[in-house]
DNA sequence: AAGTGGTCTAGACCACTCT
DNA sequence: GAGTGGTCTAGACCACTTG
């Protein structure tokens, strides 16, 4: 018998899956740009080919991908890599009597470009002091305000919404994000408390200055971890629900 | 060559592929009690040959089971199918500035056999007028009252619950259940909301009448689907955080 | 009809756990 | 060492989408 009646790529790490390994090369490549998000990547057998790996593993990584939210796979087409989030999120924390489920209008307040707070530049992994822009901005529903929203964004990938008529933005913000600078919010961590408002608030929500409120505060990244956005968000509390199943 | 070179089981189902309806079978067997909580299922390859599949057929509905949180696979060990929910998780909505992770001390307040009123018996799934059990119960940490939960469970059930010193009760209900009266609860669907507490509510937690405070509705399940407790959670809306990622 | 992902098979071998 | 689940292979065939 040879010595090597099993080969086995030179490249295997021990502990760890080939298939898991197949995954995090597949991340990188896709994180990398090689694939933007919306186009397809190579046919299933053509990357296991590529690899030299049987079908059933490359499929396995694949899976992993999926499991992860970075690509999805459309039975006959293909696997794209995702586009991002689209947006609206924000209500499914709140229960506005307002019957549908349309999309709240929005309404930029403020637009001001300057050298982010420590607080900020932190969040979105900036030095302290570097350029970034603050929006202040009001949801509404059926023409009544209902959240209120501080919006930071780092100027180095957003310059091109420093300039322009506000007004004619779209009621979403992420999907504007990804058309006029090709940023991709991929995945986002929302932090909820309890708080109330100062008058300044409450009075952008036709709400009394005190008046308890739900904040949620959120960390946006793009598909490379990179956080493109830090938010606050206020609603009035009593429209605050939430459902949660454990298991 | 013959007619049937492919031989396909009788009960195949068009449109439902075949890990699935094995899922479907071995779900029909573990909820009907055929193999405990805690219980080990046969070795996949036995269930594989039992059922006249591929092994990987087979691993792909036990796959399914594991996505459901219905059964658990220990590599060497087994599949084991879940115990119920621990306990503890309604401290995952609050932080009390307490130091450590401790399981907060839970004392009952009052314990009422009742028929039940329409509200919780809908819930309950049970009749108007059944018989039920209303505890109320203050949890502490560090000596200090910070959640006031009123539960409602069938009597059918617990029984054996209606007896008894309650001080001798442990802290964590849920693997009190499933130790005295044998009732599994392995889902939970937790409803949050705002309000503001009475003045009898606010006695038990040492705080003011109309203090703001986040509500959690839970619904509790047992294996069956069949709703097993109903319990209402209030704390302090200023000790509320919650945290979730989107993708 | 060609190309994609989805299902299924029948094996082999590896890694972990328990006695 | 025996028994469990985990990985991997090399195929076959099915179901769906698009030109």
């Amino acid at each position: 018998m040879l010595s090597n009646s099993t080969v086995v790529s030179l490249t295997d790490t021990p502990g760890v899956s080939r298939y898991a390994s197949l995954a995090a090369a597949l991340r990188t490549r896709v994180v990398s740009g090689e694939w933007p998000p919306g186009t397809a990547l190579p046919a299933e057998s053509l990357l296991s080919s590529e690899h030299k790996v049987a079908l059933g593993t490359m499929r396995r990584a694949l899976e992993l991908l999926v499991a992860e939210g970075l690509v999805e796979r459309l039975h006959g087409r293909g696997t794209f890599v995702r586009q991002g989030i689209s947006g609206a999120s924000m209500l499914r924390f709140f229960r506005f009597d307002t019957g549908s489920n349309e999309v709240p209008h929005s309404r930029i307040v403020s637009r001001q470009r300057m050298a982010a707070p420590a607080g900020v530049a932190r969040r979105l992994g900036l030095a302290t002091g570097e350029s970034v822009m603050r929006l202040l901005r009001v949801r509404l529903l059926a023409e009544r305000p209902c959240l209120l929203e501080e919006i930071w964004l780092p100027l180095d990938l957003f310059g091109s919404l420093a300039e322009g008529n506000t007004a004619d933005w779209d009621d979403l913000l992420y999907p504007m994000f990804a058309r006029r600078c090709g940023v991709h919010v991929h995945r986002a961590v929302d932090e909820i408390g309890f708080g109330v408002l100062t008058a300044a608030q409450a009075g952008h929500l036709d709400l009394a200055a005190g008046h308890p409120c739900v904040l949620v505060q959120r960390a946006a990244h793009d598909l490379s971890g990179r956080c493109v956005e830090w938010r606050t968000t206020r609603g009035d509390a009593h429209a605050f629900h939430y459902t949660v199943t454990i298991t």
